[in-house]
RNA sequence: GGGGUGGUAGUUCAGUUUGGUUAGAAUACCUGCCUGUCACGCAGGGGGUCGCGGGUUCGAGUCCCGUCCAUCCCGCCA
């Protein structure tokens, strides 16, 4: 036996027992009569004592041991003289009667510790010792505890988990797929899935009435700090359900994860329209912990002579309360931050509000103050308020202000990450003009369904369909989406039309999903949610790699395997490929 | 594909603006001293292809060009 207990549960209650230990050394404190050495295992730090005086042997033994070493002890649990309140263990200590050197270890070439000297690069390289630090093992232990209370609820709810396949058949829509060669049919491939998209809809055909699974997903798109080409999904579809049957039914697993995994009571999920979103927010998944709502200003702000405004097919601004004292510097940053390559504004226009009810604005030259207070009018500014306005094209200036008012919330502590805001975005449109191939694509997916009061305009106007899709957006971040499902042939066949197919494409690509329609397919909808993304939410941070154990690098690279890499000439040979020499 | 930032001891960084003696600090590592430490302390020591390649110069970590890597963002991500 290895083992008699962990290094972290030994108390006071165990003093005077005999106990068999094993773990790392994090340090040994060396103080010349007697050395110290924490022990540390998952669960744990207990200290472990030597003293020249009892055992000269082993205390020399003791001081020997480097950082990292693997030792197994045995020795009896002792009152500490000199007590440590910061850790669970502090009160007691091992008087060691034996060490085993189990295995030595290269010093690491960062420190094991909770502030770590290690950089991203280097921690990644040597993962498996990042993860021994606690702020790190500790993501993972709420990822256990997040993915278990997703069970225990999906399971109390009747959901059934059901595994579908990793090869399957690439497809044109939606991102671009992994491809996998196949051996045994030469010259053709397997694509990964990028959700279990049809085959979940196809157990809805198959009468299983709730389904769910926790399961891998791959996209082969660039990646971001919220992005991995590998990446989870709670995956559930739901049969004989509209959209507030699967809404009401995935609040529910949000209050419960809130309540379980931060003790936070969510006491309503608010919901918005994709038109409103764009309207008030100038993106899909606006961050409402905070107003600061936009204004349209195209009615006040036009036929000034200022041309800016009048060529504008949208003049639009926030108002930023308590900000109209900021300084020269601080308007000038908040214009280069529009300004910077990634959202191209031209630039930004202010009115300040200030204290002693004077107006002061970018644009005096064009604007009396009599203007400029109606315009102040329209957000219900106040003396000390600043308005921020951009103009230009709708989506660009939608955009700029979008990432504006963020910048805003965020130089105005109005982003906590304590604070949770939670919101469904409905009636999303169904489809999307592409200008570079000149032809629709579906917002969400191809097997989305339009609203029915929608559906006369597929033909006449695609554009203005809406499709019963909802995304599920926290504090700015997409956390899951769905929809309710097509389950007729021909509307699903109109569908591929509208998208460009021709019907022989369409069944060639998604006939066995058609055909299945036409065996009796329930109506059925469902939703899937980023496992990564709700972990890093709930742990407050922004980057998802934080809780992917062994992620991939920015250039989609796994760096301690050294992966992707060249494969022999053999394997090449084998599945049909041609070999290009390295 | 595009833009920003960065690359200097094992590690994290300073030094680069304005080129100039032997490139520093902290930490880690090694040695010695120390009997109640717990970020132990004290004394000493070793450790550098300044990412790589080219150029300018009497002289380059520092200036110029190219390139590679990392990271953040835009495009992309149904």
């Amino acid at each position: 036996m290895y083992r008699t207990n962990t290094c972290g549960e030994l108390t006071i209650a165990n003093i005077g027992q005999h106990v068999k230990l094993c773990g790392w050394v994090q340090r040994s404190r060396d103080l010349g009569g007697m050395t110290f050495v924490d022990l540390r295992d998952q669960y744990g730090i207990t200290q472990l004592s030597f003293n020249m005086e009892t055992n000269a042997e082993l205390c020399e033994k003791a001081r020997k041991l480097g950082r990292e070493y693997v030792i197994q002890i045995e020795g009896e649990v002792i009152e500490r003289s000199n007590k440590n309140t910061k850790i669970p263990t502090g009160e007691i200590e091992i008087k060691v009667e034996t060490i085993n050197i189990l295995n030595a270890a290269k010093t690491p070439p960062f420190t094991i510790e909770d502030q770590s000297d290690g950089g991203d690069e280097l921690r990644m390289q040597y993962r498996y010792l990042d993860l021994r630090r606690n702020p790190v093992k500790n993501n993972f232990l709420l990822r256990h505890y997040l993915s278990t209370e997703v069970r225990n609820y999906l399971n109390g709810e009747g959901f059934v988990d059901v595994e579908t396949p990793c090869l399957v058949k690439s497809t044109p829509e939606g991102a671009r797929d992994f491809v996998v060669p196949s051996r045994v049919n030469p010259g053709e491939w397997f694509a990964l899935p990028q959700s279990p998209q049809v085959f979940k809809q196809l157990l809805m055909v198959a009468g299983f009435d709730k389904y769910y699974q926790i399961v891998r997903c791959f996209r082969d798109e660039d990646l971001r700090a919220d992005r991995q080409p590998e990446f989870t999904q709670i995956d559930c579809e739901m049969s004989f359900v509209e959209q507030d049957d699967v809404l009401n039914a995935f609040e529910g697993l949000m209050k419960h994860l809130f309540k379980k995994v931060k003790n936070i009571d969510i006491k309503s999920v608010e919901r918005m329209t994709y038109a409103d979103a764009m309207k008030y927010y100038g993106c899909d998944k606006p961050d409402i912990r905070f107003e600061m709502k936009f204004v349209e200003l195209n009615d006040v702000a036009k036929d000034r002579n200022f041309g800016v405004f009048d060529d504008a097919e949208l003049v639009v601004g926030i108002c930023a309360k308590g900000c109209a004292e900021y300084t020269r510097k601080q308007l000038d940053e908040l214009t280069d931050f529009v300004k910077r390559p990634q959202i191209g504004a031209s630039g930004l226009v202010y009115v300040k509000y200030n204290a002693d009810s004077t107006v002061k604005s970018s644009v005096d030259k064009f604007f009396d103050e009599d203007a400029l207070k109606k315009i102040g009018k329209k957000f219900g500014a106040e003396k000390g308020d600043l308005i921020l306005i951009m103009a230009g094209k709708e989506e660009k200036a939608q955009k700029a202000l979008c990432e504006l008012r963020l910048e805003m919330g965020n130089r105005l502590n109005l982003r906590n990450s304590n604070d949770y805001a939670l919101l469904w975005v409905v009636d999303f449109p169904l489809l999307e003009w592409d200008e570079d191939t000149q032809r629709f694509y579906a917002k969400h997916h191809p097997f989305t369904s339009p609203k029915p009061e929608d559906i006369n305009l597929m033909e006449t106007n695609p554009g203005a369909v809406r499709a019963n899709a909802y995304d599920l957006v926290i504090n700015g971040v997409e956390v899951g989406g769905g929809s309710i499902r097509i389950y007729d042939r021909n509307l699903q066949k109109q569908m591929f039309r509208t998208l460009g197919f021709t019907d022989e494409d369409a069944q060639h690509q998604f006939g066995f999903l058609m055909d299945a329609f036409e065996y009796g397919a329930p109506p059925h909808g469902g939703i899937a949610f980023g496992l990564d993304r709700l972990c890093s939410l709930f742990g407050g941070v922004e980057t998802i790699r934080d809780f992917i154990a062994f992620p991939k690098n920015n250039s989609a690279r796994d760096v301690m395997l050294d992966a992707p890499s060249g494969i022999s000439e053999a394997q090449m040979k084998e599945l049909g490929l041609m070999y290009k020499g390295s």
